[in-house]
RNA sequence: GGCCCCUUGGUCAAGUGGUUAAGACACCGCCCUUUCACGGCGGUAUCAGGGGUUCGAACCCCCUAGGGGUCACCA
């Protein structure tokens, strides 16, 4: 249980909350899962979201990620109020070009014994770890205070340390999961500044957030253990901690995260396919975090009000796409027609053997059978794959059906339709096959079952046997009807 | 491997010493529409294992197992 669910208060000050993805291509669910939760925490306080692009690391960085970055955050409707390209009192609001502070801080830390020069080469570290090392052994704290300044003076390449203190504990308290303790020996003097000037994550992190007054630090548990070095940067430069909020990751299975590199969808392929960006929102809210209530439906505005941080889940979930689509499906039973045929047309317009059908009437019969809108494609599959279908589905136990009754009941009512159906509106046809049922001993169930199916050759249609037939037109109705007879 | 964290049905999960252990997805059954689908109702199924503590443990403690994370001049 989190011991620290009391300290949820804001200091007097507003919360502001970050999220800090690094420009490496598209933002996926989980990473969006995170910005979620930091919008929702910010916002349940009445305080600020910010965005800030973490881009110290050149060699990884993708032209164009932050355009994509900022469009997802949009298109998911989480509105930052800072951000690089929406400005803010606290910019830049991408780290390259905040190369200016860090080096100050970093000198500071240095004056105050919590970091020093590091003059050692890439090789020797490499041999030191091939050695059996698991960090690196202060070798440069060591060196004379002349020596230092002699070879800083020659302009030796060289990258600033943090100085751990390696004996004693650092604890801090974790918000969701209480407090965490490490062995400070456990804890590398890990590099602040590059020998390219660059800082490095670890410190430019702990400088812009607390440059942009960020009091809420919200991030996966992969910082979870590294947490303690960052208080040392904090202490050493005598400022003031964040809180910190800790969250597991979304698993694709048990053992393994979702990630881009197994073909794990983005947030845009998702919209892509006919996920509607209020669904996956919802959805992927939910997982990991519950609120008060039962309620699982609700959207972003609903769930401001809702979040708390003791609903965050301290083990990882899975995704499940089964539930994302029941969920999906909810959303779009929801949808307006018109907003529901604008959203279906592109996928509609794709489909050559619909192109004479009313697409309009057919997104009503569709739009409450489909989980995802791209389900449209595979529903009207039956309008041109027909000659082929299997007799089988003649089938019915439960209405006492089979091929041979098919046989038998089909070419009098083909007769039967083609002698007194209304060919305009097919306004008799319920009539007719009620009369016909009545005249052969069948169960108008039977007959609707049977001529449903011979219609549309498909156990799983769009509507019932009258839209069908007012879908297909009565042309068609009576020549597929045909077809099938001589199949039989 | 060291260290940190986690463990309630197939999945998401509620639960904070006394509950018939919620709810949702999925699955199964029934009903509705005298046809599928949608919808409605109902059902199957969970406290990782073992020790304690306690009158009483899903809840507290210990051990074991499993899983995740982390050990870079990546973030």
């Amino acid at each position: 249980m989190s011991t620290n669910s009391k300290t949820t208060k804001t200091n007097n000050s507003i919360v502001r909350t970050r999220f800090a993805p690094s420009p490496t291509g598209y933002l996926h669910i989980g990473g969006l899962r995170t910005a979620c939760y930091a919008y929702l925490f910010a916002k349940k306080h009445g305080g600020k979201f910010i965005l800030r692009i973490e881009d110290t690391d050149l060699e990884r960085k993708v032209a164009g990620a932050e355009e994509v970055i900022y469009n997802t955050l949009k298109q998911a409707g989480l509105h930052y109020d800072e951000g690089p390209d929406v400005g803010g009192e606290y910019g830049p609001y991408i780290q390259s070009e905040r190369k200016a502070s860090y080096g100050q801080y970093a000198q500071q830390l240095v004056k105050n014994g919590g970091a020093y020069p590091c003059f050692c080469s890439v090789e020797r570290l490499e041999k030191m770890r091939e050695g059996g090392a698991t960090k690196y052994d202060k070798h440069c704290l060591k060196l004379s205070k002349d020596e230092v300044a002699k070879r800083l003076a020659n302009g030796e390449p060289h990258v600033i340390r943090q100085n751990i203190p390696q004996t004693g504990t650092t604890e801090y308290a974790d918000l969701v999961f209480g407090t965490i303790t490490i062995d400070n020996d456990e804890l590398e003097d890990g590099v602040l500044i590059k020998s390219d000037g660059m800082p490095t994550y670890n410190f430019a992190n702990v400088i812009d957030d607390y440059l942009m007054g960020i009091n809420y630090v919200m991030r996966g548990t992969e910082y979870l253990s590294s947490t303690p070095k960052y208080n040392h940067i904090y202490d050493g430069l005598g400022l003031e901690k964040p809180q910190y909020i800790h969250m597991q990751p979304i698993m694709r299975d048990s053992k393994h995260k979702l990630s881009k590199r197994d073909g794990d969808a983005s947030f845009d392929d998702f919209v892509k396919s006919g996920y509607l960006p209020d669904a996956i929102l919802n959805y992927i809210i939910l997982l990991g975090w519950s609120p008060k209530s039962n309620d699982e439906k609700f959207t972003l505005k609903q769930a401001e009000e809702m979040f708390t941080v003791e609903g965050l889940s301290k083990s990882p979930s899975i995704f499940d796409l089964e539930k994302l689509k029941w969920l999906n499906a909810q959303y779009i039973k929801e949808l307006s027609e018109e907003e529901f045929y604008k959203l279906a047309t592109p996928f509609l317009n794709s489909l050559e053997h619909i192109k004479d059908l009313d697409k309009k009437y057919l997104c009503t019969l569709l739009q409450s059978r489909c989980s995802i809108i791209r389900d449209v494609v595979e529903l009207c599959d039956f309008i041109k794959a027909f000659d082929n279908f299997d007799l089988n589905l003649f089938i019915s136990e439960k209405w006492k059906t089979d091929i041979t009754v098919a046989k038998a009941m089909l070419p009098p009512l083909l007769k039967e339709l083609t002698a007194k159906v209304d060919m305009e509106e097919l306004s008799n046809l319920s009539e007719i096959i009620e009369g016909f049922a009545i005249a052969n001993g069948y169960k108008k169930g039977q007959v609707l079952l049977v001529f449903r199916l011979a219609l549309t050759g498909s156990l799983v249609t769009p509507g019932g046997a009258h839209e069908m037939a007012k879908l297909l037109g009565t042309e068609v109705m009576l020549s597929r009807l045909a077809t099938v007879i001589q199949r039989l």
